[in-house]
Order: structure tokens, then sequence, then C-alpha cells
DNA sequence: TGTACATCAGTGAACGCGCGTTCACTGATGTAC
DNA sequence: TGTACATCAGTGAACGCGCGTTCACTGATGTAC
């Protein structure tokens, strides 16, 4: 962060109003994390100087560091949820939405490169209790996959009749795109969604009964 | 790593010898590596206790911490080149050479995690030169695939003719089974070798010509 | 209508820590005369 | 064979930095009497 003048003061929260420093430190850091540094740029001491607030005000709303981010973790999860069932909503034909999801698992993380950094490419801080992470991306990124190879398996397009071992096949998939696109921008992966689609019809037709 | 006690100190190398550190600090930061934290474990201190000397001495044979990281990195791509490369050797039928290829890239990941994350999952600090990281990781990681789709391309047995496309897909399942492994060993993958078996059937398959 | 008081929403200064790095030095060892 | 000297392989102490966190405080605002 280096040499970082006090910045501009935010005004007072009124009376009954404290709740709002909450929620501006949980926007502040989301902007943080998305901002270069990545996770790393994210310190409780350049949290509140882009609130306009001074270090020990965060611990008013927050007990620990640790919190604060499980915080924003839990909601960035929630995002990532929301918009990969919006991407099935409607879609009747299972294969069709299997494609959806994948696309939009890998929009989320190509979108929001650093918040998936965190919550699918990082350790867990050892202070961050392990069960609340597990617990939450079992709802997430891998959840909304299964739910839709069920949908595949019910329908027969699969050889396997295990909803689990698909989804983890598509989950690999998914989710090495995902990474790669993030750590090695570099790379000709040609255009995003083409990729995707490469990469998804490829294990799709793979995974289907051998009949047709 | 918090309140370490000074440790042995190891006897100083005779004249002539003096590169013996270096190589002791090479080893020791590998160590530093593999051992619990990771990456976040190795600082200039940690390395100098491992090895049993003082701070400024590694600044006797690197002249940052960078150019040090820089050198492990590079003997860690040349141990995975190494690896992938041999687990080929003597396969005649390209696509079981893919399939060896594929199931040593993931072998060595879940076997040297914290080496794996340092080169395909963590973003490259800034002071590290990037060509250089990106040379060696063209050669490394995707090299091995590639030359492998090459094979299996030009033996006509998949329906793309472009052995890059056909490798970019494979990249993104090895690494994804592997980055997975890595961040959520919890997660239900069955056996190692397994999974990587089924995601490779599938995807060869799904590229293979719609003939047969 | 005026005033004492509790509460709320913060601030300022400091704590101890570990980090990468630098600087002046030291002591053993080989070499030249 | 003895000694001055250069070199090698390090060490000890300190630098400034940013970090998470704590503690005692302050000033505005609403409320009770």
């Amino acid at each position: 962060m280096s040499r970082t003048a006090p910045g501009p003061r935010r005004e007072r929260a009124r009376r009954g109003e404290g709740d709002r420093l909450r929620a501006e430190i949980l926007e502040a850091t989301q902007t943080l994390l998305e901002s270069g540094g990545g996770a790393h740029a994210v310190s409780i001491r350049a949290i509140a100087q882009a609130v306009g607030c001074t270090p020990p005000s965060i611990y008013l709303h927050f007990t620990d560091k640790a919190q604060l981010l499980l915080e924003v973790c839990r909601s960035n999860f929630e995002r990532m949820a929301a918009e990969t069932s919006r991407a099935v909503d409607g879609i009747e034909d299972p294969a069709e939405a299997l494609k959806a999801v994948g696309r939009a698992y890998v929009r989320f993380g190509a979108e929001h490169p650093e918040q998936y950094r965190v919550l699918f490419m990082e350790r867990p801080p050892e202070d961050i209790v392990p069960m609340v992470l597990t617990q939450l991306d079992d709802v997430t990124g891998f959840a909304q996959l299964l739910s839709t190879s069920r949908r595949c398996v019910a329908a027969g397009l699969f050889a396997s009749d295990d909803p689990v071992a698909v989804a983890c096949v598509l989950w690999a998939v998914v989710h090495g795109l995902t990474s790669l696109l993030i750590t090695k921008p570099s790379f000709p992966w040609t255009e995003r969604d083409e990729a995707v689609d490469r990469c998804l019809d490829a294990v799709c037709r793979g995974l289907r009964t051998p009949v047709a």
C-alpha cells in the first residue's frame, strides 16, 4: 500500500444508524479485493482508509479480521450461487441446463477473479473455522452442478448413474478452466465462452451413453 | 512461525566450499514450503533458521528473496517436467500416453501440493519477472500435454485437428482436478487415480472422432 | 423550558510482532615472501 | 620455517515498514426530570 495519506474522512453516522459503517466496511473490502492487489491488499488499515474511518472503528462491527473476511466470503458464495442458479432458470433441456451452469460458473470466476481466488484457490487461513467454509462451498459451486447433473442422470443422458461422480468431472473442468483463466491470463484461450463450450461439449459427449 | 529459538548452528563451510550454503538454502526452502504453512511459511528468517545460519548469509548467495524463490520455482518446473516426460517413456499408443501424462501431472500436484500451488495457483509476486515465469510454464505443465496431444491428433484420434485446442481442454481437466484435490481435500474424490481416469476417459471419449 | 446524564459512534496513540534488508565487523585459512 | 597479508565465509545488531489489535478518550445527540 505504501505511504498512504490519511484520505478523506467520512461523516459520522447519525444516532441509530451505526450499522451504516458496517455495510460500508463490507463494501470497501470487496472493492479492495477487486482492485489490483487481491487478497494481499486487504488489510484492516487499508479498509479503514478506503472507508474513511480509523482502524479501531472496524472492531466496533467485527470481532476480528477473520470474521470480517468470513462475512465477505459468505456473501460472495451467495452471489455466485444466485448467478449460477439464475442461469438455469427456465431451461428445460437438462443438457442445455448443464452447459448454462458451466458458462455461468466460469463467467463468475472470470468477472470476479479475486473473489474466486479467495473462495476456491487459496488455503483458508487457519483461524477461519474450516467447518463453515466447507458447508458453504458444499452449497455453492458444486451444489448447482450437482443438482443439474442429477437432472441429466435422471433423464438417462449419461452412461453413469452416479450424479456425484458426474458432477465431480464437470466441476474439475469448469474449475480448471476458471482458475487457469485467472492465473494464466496470457494464455491463448481464444474467446472465453467458446473455450467453455469446447470443454463442456467434449466432457458431456464423453459422459454420454455409448448407444448414440 | 512464532517465538522460534535460535536453533542449532551449522558448521561453517571450508574454504572453496562456499557454494555448499547455497544448496542448503535451496533445500531448506523446499522443505519449508512442503511443511505445513506453505509459501506463507517461507521467510528469509525461517530459511536461515532451518539452515542454521543467520539471515544476512542468504544474501551472500542470492540478491533477493525474489531471486531465491524464482530459483526454487525453476527447479520445481524442471522436476515436474521430468516426471511427466518420464511417464510417457516407451508408451507407443498415443491415447495411452495421454492418460499417462494426465496421471503423472495430477500425481505431481497431489504429492507436492505447496509447490504446485506456487507454480500454478498463486499470483506471481510483482517483483518476479513475469516473462521468465511465462517461458517456464510454457515449457512445463502444458508442454507435455501439448506434445502428446500432437501425437494423438496426428494419429487421427480426435475430431479436432488443432493440438493446442485439444491440449487446452486436457489442461483444464487435469489442472482442475489437481487444484481441487489440493484446496478441497475433504471432498469425496474417491481414489485419486480412479478420479483422474474417469475425467480423462470422459474427455478423451468426448474429443474422439464421432465415427467410432 | 432548562439542564444533568446516559448512550452512541466513533478517534488518537500506542503495543508488540515479523518482515526484508543493510552495514560494519570477525575469525579462520590459505598464500607470498 | 616464520610471519604479514589477502581472502573467504560468514555474524550481530540494527534500520524502517506494515501489520492486527487494544486502550483510554471524546464529542455529539437524544432522554428524563
